[in-house]
DNA sequence: GGCGTTCCGTGACAAAAGTTACAGGAGTCT
DNA sequence: AGACTCCTGTAACTTTTGTCACGGAACGCC
């Protein structure tokens, strides 16, 4: 598809400067990618960073076992600050990410991102911007994990969840929620039954209701 | 204390270019700071960017019940991605940062940080590199929490240690350890105990020898 | 309907981690 | 030596988490 800067305008509003918007529309590459395809695998390298504008992308990290916890999710108008280290630094990716809703995103070419920092200084700030929220985004998962006991970190996740697609009914099994938390199914049954007993929560076959 | 171009030539041989080590001559900020000094808590703000010389820093993020879990050290030659982006967006510390050994840095102020962004190519890299290292320092991190239980958390610990001050005996009680991995002391006495039969370390008052 | 698959509930048990309580050794100071 | 503080060891117990085993419900597909 291709890129107008009237239409990069209406989405990035205030974000960045004009005669950027038309570089991006130049340069950058406009694509959907449905719900459940990799984005990206450990080990692979990266050619582009993207800046998603619509839809979710769910960032993982693998152990050498076959688990793998859930670090964080990209949302509207963010960036990966994985995708910059790497293209910056050349280097393999240590992470997955995996499409979570049906997304729109613009990939901008490893080049242009170096080039347009100097340039363009809205975009040195995006970019700073975006390790920030990174940055923040991983010590806040590491809070959870270092600081928090099993059943309060599945309200979190829970309710990031429910933040993240504007909706209280999760359409989710045991088993995912098990993976992305790096723990077994039957533990997240015990505890989402708790939950449920308690009241904050409605279970029922793939469907999860915070209350 | 002055700097001098040459003393930089030393230092970062290779790492940046003379005209570079010329103005970093001129505005860096020589300092040597002493073991167990706070270099910055959360919530203040930070106006320059350190770069370690000599020594080492560790980094910690607590929560709000006084506990305090360790993130990484900082090294040789590193230097923090959390001042980086704190200085870059004005924003307040969300982690702790102690000396660990007698340090030795040289502090750069904000605004040349971000204006030799742009003006030096070495420099730009520095930067990004340094994000590199320490979000990779971040991940290992939680690859220990979310995918390892204590007592290999624990030796991890201790190789880390011993690795970054050289030495087979550290110096150090056991309630210091169950600290910085959020635990109680009982529980490392326990494991510290169990490594001890195991033939791992060895155990005397305020010291570890890791065998 | 019958059949197979996926998902969920749960009991029973094991292992890991956290808590409480206390004893005693090592060092310091006077 | 006596008093004191700090550090370590350890037993006993609770809570949390992980594992195994099985049964049954919900759903899709002939």
């Amino acid at each position: 598809m291709t890129l107008t800067t009237s239409y990069l305008q209406e989405i990035f509003t205030g974000l960045f400067e004009l005669p950027l918007l038309d570089e991006i529309a130049r340069v950058g590459i406009h694509k959907r990618v449905s719900a459940g395809t990799y984005m990206i695998r450990p080990g692979e390298f990266i050619r582009s960073v993207p800046i998603l504008v619509r839809g979710s992308i769910k960032i993982m990290r693998p152990d050498n076992q076959g688990r793998e916890a859930l670090l964080y999710y990209l949302g509207g108008l963010d960036s990966c600050a994985m995708s910059l280290t790497c293209c910056m630094g050349g280097r393999k990716s240590e992470i997955t990410a995996l499409v979570e809703e049906n997304t729109e995103l613009i990939a901008i070419p490893v080049d242009k991102v170096d080039e347009w920092m100097c340039r363009y200084s809205s975009w040195k700030q995006f970019v700073f911007l975006t390790y920030q929220k990174r940055f923040n985004d991983l010590l806040q998962t590491l809070d959870e994990v270092v600081f928090h006991k099993l059943d309060e970190r599945l309200l979190t996740y829970l309710r990031k969840k429910t933040d993240s697609c504007q909706c209280t009914v999760l359409s989710i099994t045991h088993e995912e929620i098990a993976h992305e938390l790096a723990t077994s199914r039957e533990v997240i049954s015990r505890l989402l039954k708790q939950l449920e007993k308690a009241g904050q929560v409605k279970l029922m076959r793939n469907k999860i209701t915070i209350l």
